[in-house]
DNA sequence: CCTTGACTGTTGCAGTTGCAACTGTATAAC
DNA sequence: GTTATACAGTTGCAACTGCAACAGTCAAGG
């Protein structure tokens, strides 16, 4: 067998392995503030906010374009998000196989309370980079995010 | 109830979500390459990553320590790389709790072979970047990570 | 009307994961 | 030597996840 030199690798300097942790730690991060406080996960939260952005009820399908979650997931985020009052369910008039979905006033409340916590979270772990940086950070995830092919979320 | 506007949040451009993302696709990329042909997962990847680095064995807790896993995922991961014979365990010397891990022959040459594909694949989807993008692109992630005091893996 | 194919959402199942409890070993205090 | 504490690694268990199969609905074509 050949000695001829191996490529190495640096699982500290290879970017998937580095874009898991650092999203692992970033979610952890913020999870602990939902999860304690009203008893939601992250699917579950990403349920919340695609509806609070909304005022008008949207599709569970919708919900899962767009978070790019699958529908599985979603289905049971939403069961879980019912049973705590926080969603409410309803069939669409114009197609019956569609879930519409909607906050109650309940999900609204927890949607508005969550919102400015999770933000100042967010500005706290991101606190880090200058404005300069920030801003290419966005650039950069946004490339990023369009060579994966992964296209907003159409409205 | 005051009807103040209440503060909204789009996921896709909440930081965590985007991360979670990207991390996700990123790794599924990859993953496709080395599962397929090895036979092997994300955590017995890491394994193998940190042990192929070094010549000399290394403690389960050093890769612990490295890949920043569980471990009890890592000890899982090595008794399928044990199975597949890309890895061997033995008793430490000098502290008998601790198992020395080492790649076998076989192990070597899957690591040799694998480790070119993965950085070509990566540096595939990095393509869509700069040169200049992908030194702020690593920039970024370094503050990033130390500010989550990820400290860098102690030899 | 009836059939076919496509689509929405739910659920059973199997695989994976993290936590906590456990075994065995080392180290320190007495 | 004995006890207590700390540590390395393994494993049982419960929770979570994705896949695939499923039921119900819609739309097109005959």
């Amino acid at each position: 067998m050949s000695k001829r030199k191996v490529e190495r690798l640096n699982l500290l300097k290879f970017m998937p392995f580095r874009l898991n942790r650092l999203a692992a730690e970033f979610s952890n991060a913020l999870a602990m503030e939902y999860m304690a406080r009203f008893g939601i996960d992250i699917p579950e939260w990403r349920v919340l906010a695609t509806l609070g952005l909304h005022d008008a009820p949207r599709s569970a399908q919708y919900v899962v374009r767009c978070t790019r979650t699958h529908k599985s997931r979603i289905s049971r985020a939403v069961g879980s998000l019912v049973t705590l009052g926080y969603v409410a369910r309803a069939e669409a008039m114009d197609d019956r196989r569609e879930v519409m979905l909607e906050l109650t006033p309940k999900g609204r409340a927890v949607y508005a309370e969550l919102v400015p916590l999770l933000l100042k979270r967010e500005e706290a772990i991101l606190s880090c980079l200058s404005t300069e940086e920030r801003a290419q950070l966005d650039h950069l995830m946004d490339k990023l995010e369009k060579s994966f092919d992964l296209v907003q979320c159409g409205d």
